[in-house]
DNA sequence: TTCTATTTGCGAATCGTTCGCAAAAGATAC
DNA sequence: GTATCTTTTGCGAACGATTCGCAAATAGAA
């Protein structure tokens, strides 16, 4: 493993939240060029190191995020408002992939899920604020 | 309603697959312009006649397809092989989502899902095919 | 029908991402 | 450790999808 694989694949890996490539440009602007960065999620993705999935908010565009693959498949919940990322845990959706796959006779290999709205944070402010 | 936004929502109301921003621009390319196809979008969505979803494949590269908002909301699977979308009918997610957003506190106002591998012809002619 | 607000077409700009190429760094054999 | 060959990197330019700004055209209200 190169040095930039290395940087990349340990700041995604010790993030507690998915990290955009963007996020991952700026934290190594002074080490690595933006196509080296998108060159290293490629590899590590390709690896199985890593998994990503693209998703839109109104205040970072449409981007996609990456994550460390360790242990089960997760999915995840974005604020709309904080623009923070929650662990939604292990995927629970393996029986009703594994139902519709036979109703439909598909050969799911993947599947993207996430969540949006307001966390808990996030809503108290909401019921507070007079915007 | 205006002649773009109706002739816009008409194709992807009489669709039986997403389609793209970019299909749509084709269908239209005679008729309007591209700023405007994704203008009419942009409305309809925020109308809840029209609602999307980004999706990556290898032969189209990333794209935003829209679904008419008829009924309960759907799910769709695409083909790696053939890009052809399959629909996987009715939400079958929603208790899952009850109890994670209650258990996480989180206040869920909207969910993307889909899934993509081999569609049933294509897990055939993959049998098939020797490459 | 006239007036006003909204929408459209056009071209250029933007954003996230990828390319091509020459230089730098790794890996391998001696 | 050095020569050699392969892979990766940095740079700048290009790319595809989408959005912008503005003047002209159209829709809707009076």
């Amino acid at each position: 493993m190169t040095k930039a694989r290395t940087h990349v694949l340990e700041a995604v890996s010790s993030a507690s939240e998915p990290l955009s490539a963007r996020q991952l440009c700026d934290l190594f602007r002074d080490d690595h060029d933006q196509a080296t960065i998108y060159r290293a999620l490629h590899y590590l993705e390709g690896k199985g190191s890593v998994e990503s999935f693209i998703l839109h908010c109104d205040c970072h565009g449409t981007e996609r995020y990456y994550v460390a693959r360790a242990g089960a498949h997760r999915h995840w919940f974005h604020c709309e408002r904080c623009h923070r990322f929650t662990d939604l845990g292990p995927c629970r959706f393996d029986d009703l992939i594994g139902n519709v796959s036979a109703e439909k006779r598909l050969a799911i290999r993947s599947h993207t899920f996430y969540a949006t709205g307001l966390c808990g944070a996030c809503q108290n402010s909401e019921v507070d604020a007079t915007h």
